[in-house]
DNA sequence: ATGAAATGTCACATATTTGAGACATATTTC
DNA sequence: GAAATATGTCTCAAATATGTGACATTTCAT
């Protein structure tokens, strides 16, 4: 059941996502319903803007979560993490776009959301696989950090502009971090 | 020599890659020129943008040709090419922002640029590769280009945000690349 | 030092966007 | 079906952004 509230979050994320400053009209219009309702949800730019990173913040972590959790071995952790985030599309790639600006160090200090846990439970991976030389040792967290969600992001544009079925972004995107990183399954 | 037309360009391409509806007021204050002076150089919001999109391309373009020229082995070629989209840094970023919203096959039938010698020359490579089974033969054109892409903007931005030393960046952008590709060196 | 060219400051008209009241209309709930 | 709730349309004032003329100031070239 999808209410007007959600909808109107969902169209912002796909206008903010490309342009943080599209018109509420753009973004009303989107959302199919008049800028009149969007106004009366949320109380101004500012608000939405918050309620947008909020909401999808949340989303992304369950699903991440979730797909950490789903096995033990670390690899399939890794991999379930990332078809989990590819699986989010708009709602990662909105994430995305919003912490871009900061860097890694940055990011690994503020605790100021939840995604901190998924985060470093995603670290503690890729720690232990340096560790047992299982992937490339010369490669930095940073830029493994930072490599994994362009090929997330990767993937789920392929998608959306049909350049690639949406199963084979998922096997694509496996196959080139694998690479990327030198993992040996 | 850096003049002030120049300077305004690189401002708006700085401020509209990540905001493309950013203020002609901050523009100019990135630049360190008046809005007023913004206005002498640049008839109008479309004129600047067209502008940053010209020059940037031509800029591109020209880096990569050489980048292509500079070596007659394929691989090398490749490489050498991922180098200079690094080396453009804002530039490349820019370009690559502009036409994020197109698919493959939109870019490809647009015979609309000079870009399109740089690209066909680099599919050209890629093709080649897999042909002679030196890459991964699973993967997509489209997959692998738009990853190629990816690649150099993660890297323009670990250098960026402090992340990731420049050389270093260029060389995990390589070894990351060549991985993914599952190209045997 | 002088004159030309470039730029900055200021002001203002116009265009666009935003936020919200009033009322009509549509939808949902019971 | 009636009442409550949600939404749309319209309007308007306020805020913000844009484009440009006039003049002052600074910079550059000789």
């Amino acid at each position: 059941m999808i209410n007007t509230r959600t909808k109107i979050i969902a169209a912002a994320v796909k206008c903010f996502r490309n342009n943080p400053s599209d018109t509420l009209e753009k973004v009303a219009e989107e959302a199919g319903v008049s800028r009149r309702t969007l106004h009366r949800y949320f109380e101004n730019r500012e608000d939405l803007i918050e309620s947008c990173k909020n909401e999808m913040l949340v989303s992304c972590n369950k699903a991440m979560t979730l797909a950490y959790e789903s096995d033990s071995d670390p690899i399939k952790k890794i991999r379930n993490m990332l078809f989990a985030a590819i699986e989010q599309g708009a709602s990662y790639a909105f994430v995305k776009r919003i912490y871009e600006r900061s860097n890694f160090s940055d990011l690994e200090r503020k605790k100021e959301f939840e995604s901190d846990d998924v985060k470093s439970n995603w670290l503690n991976l890729i720690k232990e696989l340096q560790k047992a030389e299982r992937i490339n040792t010369e490669l930095t967290i940073p830029w493994i950090f930072n490599l994994f969600g362009s090929i997330i992001e990767t993937a789920i544009y392929a998608v959306e502009s049909g350049d690639v079925a949406k199963n084979d972004s998922r096997n694509f995107a496996w196959t080139s971090f694998k690479g990327a990183i030198g993992l040996k399954e």
